[in-house]
DNA sequence: TCGCGTCTGTGAACTGGAACACACTAGCCG
DNA sequence: CGGCTAGTGTGTTCCAGTTCACAGACGCGA
């Protein structure tokens, strides 16, 4: 359940994404800068050309929940699209990042113009509506070790070398997975110990994603 | 954000119900009965007429997630619809169900017949994927006396005399709050002692709406 | 009417993970 | 270079909620 994957550039029909840059405004979002919080109104969707973008949401205790870390080929901002409304989440750049932004109008537009487009974009919708709902399993009935390793692989990218790594702070792994910082901490440098990830400031390499995949019960 | 009244049928346009009744078909789902579980392949929506289901997940360890319990107006098993694959969640009969079924082919043909009706169709599962959001939310980062309440006041249907009560027992309500049935236990039956509300076997009557509401943070 | 199964109330022990409290380290900037 | 600010490692305490363990209580079926 690779979402990343799934909705990557690769997994949008040439057709589709000829439409939407004709469609879209190019954006550019400044590193640390906030795309909409949460209460925001807006009507628009965001494609992710380039960088990394933080989707959370913030608890009335100022507690944060991490539910994504998105690049090149993700989406994101459909909820508001789809329904009008406050959104349900913040968006934060978490590197200068590059967009495509399209709004409720605009879609509908290119919707009439292309109708049988309407089919491609009902099941994007429907994997986003499997996924944020595999998340809300996981969330609930899968322990921290579990979530962890799964987060770590799914949001691992590829170096180079042909090795895993993700470029998240402890702290920013605990968001994603619902838990405090020193727990990830712990498990991380478990893991560490028995050699099936590397540590670094900021960086996590997977050295042995299989023991990992194991763990996470995949 | 009352999900069975966002959907119920007062929320369908005219039209869209109309051409409902025309693609689908009927169906009839004895009590007790499995309508589909998680790994179930199937592409169909249901919309309820009469009865109760549950939808819910069931985890590795035999641990079941309750997610709602819907009667007339919803509708559920939207995502295989969109998107082919197995079904994310169980759903099962509480009661002898009067459904609707359509499936992607249905479908994609009622869309492509009323265009227009994409609009309607893109904001309704917009709405869905917007209370999905808040389950993910509220599960995680509120405590079980907030998630109880929420949950009970989202339920609770209306009698004849005015008031709001439920037809659920503690571990069904246990289920839908992600709780073991005993923490549900105490918690109904402190409020009880404070005359929130009144416990009865297998339903629960809302005295005190208002501390309720207070208590959910609403 | 007597069971027997399901639902409910309530304790007691246990535990995963949060919160708190530090010490230590790597980089960054003046 | 020295200091300042994240980021990290690890121990201790604490607590919400689970698990286990019963004891009623209601209600249905024979």
């Amino acid at each position: 359940m690779l979402f990343e994957k799934d909705i990557s550039e690769t997994s949008l029909s040439q057709e589709l994404r000829c439409a939407l840059m004709n469609a879209a405004r190019p954006v550019h979002l400044p590193s640390g800068e906030t795309l909409f919080t949460e209460q925001d109104t807006g009507d628009a969707i965001y494609f992710m050309v380039g960088g990394r973008v933080e989707i959370s949401m913030i608890a009335d205790d100022g507690r944060k929940l991490g539910f994504d870390v998105l690049s090149r080929g993700a989406f994101f901002g459909e909820i508001a699209l789809l329904d009008p409304g406050p959104r349900t989440a913040t968006a934060t750049a978490l590197e200068d990042c590059e967009l495509l932004i399209l709004n409720r109008a605009d879609l509908h537009q290119l919707l009439e113009r292309n109708p049988h487009l309407v089919a491609e974009i009902l099941q994007l919708i429907g994997k986003r509506m499997r996924y944020i709902t595999d998340q809300l399993n996981e969330q609930i009935l899968l322990p921290l070790p579990k979530r962890l390793a799964r987060k770590m692989l799914r949001l691992a990218t590829f170096t180079e070398d042909g090795h895993r790594f993700l470029r998240l702070s402890h702290s920013e792994l605990a968001d994603l997975v619902g838990a405090s910082r020193e727990a990830v901490s712990k498990a991380l440098s478990n893991w560490n110990k028995q050699g099936l990830l590397q540590t670094g400031r900021g960086s996590i390499e997977l050295l042995n994603e299989d023991e990992l995949r194991d763990i996470a019960g995949l």
